[in-house]
DNA sequence: CTATGGCCCTGGTTGC
DNA sequence: TGCAACCAGGGCCATA
């Protein structure tokens, strides 16, 4: 499940790839992975073919690629999704096939490959891709970047201020915050020591710096392990595989000792979602326990 | 505003 | 061994 770091992985993987080829065909195997224009293959083949990729870019869990008339693709992986350059073992998962060339046909190939392809897999059939000429309107419906300069621990608190929900379904809403999914959410508030059924507007200051510097922490750690490849769902470009699963100290951890107090993690179900937790390390009442559980 | 549940999907797991 | 039921997961939508 693409989340942030394994979003900017595969935005990172896939720049010197993309930027400045030409997209030179299109083939949709499946429709209604395009949202937009929605399922009409046509237009959107019309929209996209001479066009040239000039950015590649990620905003939240979104692969965001601008071109050169000002139209954009923003993909969304969701579940399953995946982008790669090379074709995967089976055809059975692919849903998108994008065809690129050099803008000069004439640039020298150095070994290069006149053509190269961006295939769009998606097992679960969840990922979706919009054609569009105003990606702003979408992307400013997400809340801010977790990694941003501007991101303090200050505008983490306002946007808890008020709130009167759980603390795990606030951070996996992308309105509020872009980027985390159910993993880094769960290992953000093991680090934080904060348990995910807190009410939000209940945070002492120094437990929202500490939820603020976990969601960094984790974020980073991740991205330089170049992502999560917890069910084998997520693949980098290329088809290499990432290697923080080696890091989550909680997330799909359920009987297994935790790392700093020997609990065993438990599974509970919070807003729906599976939920990964130390009941020591993480209090739901107020308790010396969750004091220590500072990100680390 | 918040909570819950259904829906979209597939493939792996569980139960019989 | 076969097969049906069930479930996870992100986001959106409807309902309460």
């Amino acid at each position: 499940m693409p989340e942030l770091p394994e979003v900017e992985t595969i935005v990172r993987d896939l720049r010197p790839h993309l930027e400045g080829r030409m997209i030179v065909d299109v083939r949709v195997n499946w429709p209604r992975a395009i949202a937009e224009p929605a399922e009409d293959v046509e237009r959107f083949r019309a929209g996209v073919l001479g066009r040239r990729i000039v950015r590649v870019r990620r905003r939240g869990k979104l692969v965001w690629l601008c071109l050169d008339d000002g139209q954009s693709l923003v993909i969304h992986l969701r579940m399953s999704g995946r982008l790669v350059l090379l074709p995967a073992g089976s055809d059975r998962h692919l849903r998108v096939t994008f065809a690129l060339a050099y803008a000069n046909a004439w640039t020298p190939d150095r070994g290069e490959p006149e053509c190269s392809y961006l295939y769009f897999h998606d097992q679960r059939k969840f990922g979706r891709i919009w054609l569009t000429r105003d990606a702003a309107r979408m992307l400013d419906l997400l809340g801010p970047e977790p990694l941003a300069e501007s991101f303090d621990s200050g505008e983490l608190a306002a946007l808890l201020a008020k709130r009167r929900g759980a603390l795990k379904p606030l951070l996996l809403n992308q309105r509020v915050i872009a980027g985390l999914g159910n993993i880094y959410a769960d290992e953000a508030l093991f680090r934080a020591g904060l348990h995910p059924q807190r009410t939000a507007d209940t945070l002492s200051e120094e437990e929202v710096v500490r939820l603020h510097s976990a969601i960094q922490a984790v974020l980073q750690h991740a991205i330089s392990l170049h992502g999560t490849t917890f069910d084998g769902l997520f693949v980098r470009p290329g088809g290499e595989e990432g290697r923080h699963q080696e890091g989550l100290r909680v997330y799909g951890q359920a009987g297994i000792p935790c790392t700093r107090c020997g609990t065993p993690i438990e599974r509970i179900v919070v807003g729906g979602r599976g939920t990964h937790i130390c009941p020591r390390c993480q209090p739901l009442t107020k308790g010396k326990a969750g004091k220590q559980g500072a990100c680390r």
